[in-house]
DNA sequence: CTGACTAGATTGAACGCTCATTCTAGAATG
DNA sequence: CATTCTAGAATGAGCGTTCAATCTAGTCAG
C-alpha cells in the first residue's frame, strides 16, 4: 500500500487536469464544436483514445470545464463574505473585476460557455444552478450592506451581475475598449445599485 | 405592364430571405457548428445544393445573418436621434429594450454571434463595425442629453451598452428572470449615467 | 392555338474530408 | 508473469460542397 488515504487519485487525477487546461486552450480558441479531440489531445500531449479513459465523450469534457470555471467564479463572492466591510470590499475589487471579466480569452470562454448553455440542457443546467447559487449569495450581501431592507434586493442584484456579465461582450465588441476609464462610471452605477 | 422599376429582383430577394430567416431558426437552436447546411435547407424548404446559388458558402450566410441582426439594432438608435425628447424616449424604450434583449431565442443568437466574433476574424469584422457605429452615435446622443460635458461620455456609453449586453447572459444564466423587477433598478442606474 | 425551344431554377446523389468514438496490440509497471 | 496504461490506426457517421440531370415557365415559329 503506497498510499493509504493521503492522495485518493495522484495520476489519474493529474491526467484529468491536464486534459481540462488543454481543452480550456482549444476551446477558448475554436469553440466548443470547433476543437476537435485530436487538437485536444495533442495540445494535452496524449493520445485521442486515452481521453476516453477520464471522459465519457466530448460533451463531459465541456461539462467538466464549465464546472471548473463556475467554481472559480464562486471564489469571488466567498472573498465578499469574509470581508469586514463589505461595501468597501466591493468597491476595491471592483478594478480586478474589469479586468478579469474583459480578459478577451476569459470572455471568449464565458461567452461561449452561455452560448452553449442556451442549447445544451447539461451545460444549461450547471450554469444556472451555479449561477442561482452565486446570485442568492451576492443578494445576502448586498441586503446586510444596505442595512434597511429596500425590497428590490433580487433585482439589483441582478443588474449588478447584467453589468458585469455585459463586460464580456463589450471586451469583444470594442477592441479599443478603455478599461481603466470605465471605473468611475461604472462605480457611479453601483453605488447606486447597492 | 405592372411593375415597370419598382421591384428590383423579386425572386432572388425573397429566396435569400427565406434562407436567412431559416438559418435564423437553426443557429438560435443549434449554434453556427451544429447547424448543418442540411438542416438549414430542410428548414428553408430547398435543396441543399441550391442554397450555392444564394451564398457562397456557410460562413457567407454566417455573415449575412449577423449584418442584419445588426442592421436591426441600429434602427434603435434611430429612434431615438429622432425623438424630441432624448432623456424621455431613453426612459420610455428601457422596458420593451429589456424584453426584447431577454428573450431566450434573440438571447441565444446574440451569445452565438459573439462568441463567433471571439474566433472568426470575417464576424469580428462586422460586429466591431456595427458596435463602433452604435457608441458613437449614442455616445453622442447621451452628450446632447446631458448638455453640459463631464469628460466621460465615451465610458458612459460603455458601461450603459455593457448593462443591456449583460441582460442577455442573465436570461440565459437565470431561467426565473423577473424582468418586470429589473425596470426600477435599471432606470436608477441609467439616470445616474445620463 | 400548339408544339419546339431555351434559359434559369432546382434537385439530390456523390465526393473528399474530418469528426467522435472504439479497438487492438504493445509498453510500462509492480 | 499479470496488470495497468498508452498509442494510434480503424470505423462509421455526418459534414460542406459540387455538379450533372431535371423541371418549369416563358417565348416564338408555324
Amino acid at each position: 500500500m503506497p498510499q493509504p488515504t493521503a492522495t485518493p487519485e495522484p495520476r489519474c487525477e493529474a491526467r484529468r487536469r491536464q486534459i481540462l487546461a488543454a481543452a480550456a486552450v482549444c476551446f477558448a480558441r475554436e469553440g466548443f464544436h470547433g476543437a476537435s479531440i485530436a487538437k485536444i489531445s495533442r495540445a494535452a500531449e496524449m493520445s485521442p483514445g486515452h481521453i476516453y479513459h477520464f471522459f465519457e465523450n466530448k460533451e463531459a469534457i465541456i461539462a467538466a470545464l464549465v464546472e471548473h470555471k463556475l467554481e472559480q467564479s464562486l471564489s469571488m463572492v466567498q472573498q465578499f463574505e469574509r470581508a469586514e466591510d463589505v461595501h468597501q470590499a466591493m468597491q476595491e475589487r471592483v478594478d480586478t473585476g474589469v479586468n478579469e471579466r474583459t480578459d478577451l480569452d476569459h470572455a471568449a470562454l464565458e461567452l461561449e460557455i452561455l452560448a452553449e448553455a442556451a442549447r445544451n440542457p447539461r451545460v444549461a443546467a450547471i450554469v444556472q444552478a451555479a449561477d442561482a447559487a452565486k446570485r442568492e449569495r451576492l443578494c445576502r450581501l448586498l441586503a446586510s450592506a444596505r442595512g434597511t431592507p429596500r425590497g428590490d434586493e433580487a433585482a439589483a442584484t441582478e443588474i449588478i451581475m447584467a453589468l458585469f456579465d455585459g463586460l464580456a461582450s463589450r471586451a469583444i465588441s470594442n477592441p479599443t475598449l478603455d478599461r481603466a476609464a470605465l471605473l468611475a462610471p461604472l462605480q457611479a452605477a453601483l453605488r447606486v445599485l447597492s
